[in-house]
DNA sequence: TTGACATATGAATATATGTTCATATATTTA
DNA sequence: TAAATATATGAACATATATTCATATGTCAA
């Protein structure tokens, strides 16, 4: 059974695919990359893209900084700096260091800044 | 006059940022990349933060592939992959080729892979 | 303990985005 | 030329997301 008559099955209805290439069908279907892999790395780059992120995950890779010195570099208010953190915090690309009534953000590895980087060079070219 | 006193300006409102760091600060606004770079680079990392377009950037690391295929592997709507192609194409992530009535779809550069690469390998460790 | 400051967060709102549906366009074949 | 096939796309809809506002939490200093 190939994937057009699971397909097929699945709707319960004439599938209007007709899979013109079944030799790169296959080929593709059998090295595809897991599922669950392919989100993670999609919600990993989801994060990366968006403005305001980015602007953080670039001031952080130049210094530690805290919320207000955060809000103060992107002239956004500390609540909106806030919440893009929490993202940033739960999708482990930043870790926090609490220091009094300071909270101090940097980047988690050095892994983050590479993608960074490699993005960057692709912009540029 | 520092940000702050400009962010007072702007508002002419009381300013609640301290801005605690100035030192931090002022290295880190010095340092800071080009608000544009910025907005291309988010704007790259956008269109891989998507589930759908991911997959298909991974089928086409593979192989080259029509937009029949791609529906066919992806198990979606003609129409659906067809929408995030063209994202994907007028992000220059793609290229095409037309073949009489099938158009192939395939990565616009090495580039690519690479920037998945360094990400799928951020998600493995 | 009270007040000031730094940060976090829930709710509301506005906007952006992905999929579906219907249909248009283009190419091939009968 | 007409029908079939492959792809593209506009509109509608549902959902996701970013910011604001108000307020809660936590820490320090007086």
């Amino acid at each position: 059974m190939n994937i057009c008559s699971y397909i097929y099955t699945m709707k319960d209805e004439i599938c209007q695919i007709e899979c013109i290439h079944t030799e790169s069908v296959e080929k593709v279907n059998r090295s595809l990359g897991k599922s669950s892999d392919l989100q993670s790395l999609s919600d990993l780059f989801k994060m990366l893209g968006d403005h305001t992120r980015i602007r953080i995950i670039n001031a952080l890779s130049i210094s530690e900084l805290c919320v207000c010195d955060l809000a103060c570099i992107l002239k956004m208010s500390q609540s909106a700096v806030s919440h893009q953190l929490r993202i940033l915090r739960t999708g482990k690309l930043i870790r926090f260091r609490k220091e009094g009534k300071n909270v101090f953000y940097s980047l988690d590895d050095e892994h983050i800044s590479n993608i960074v980087d490699q993005g960057m060079a692709h912009i540029m070219e």
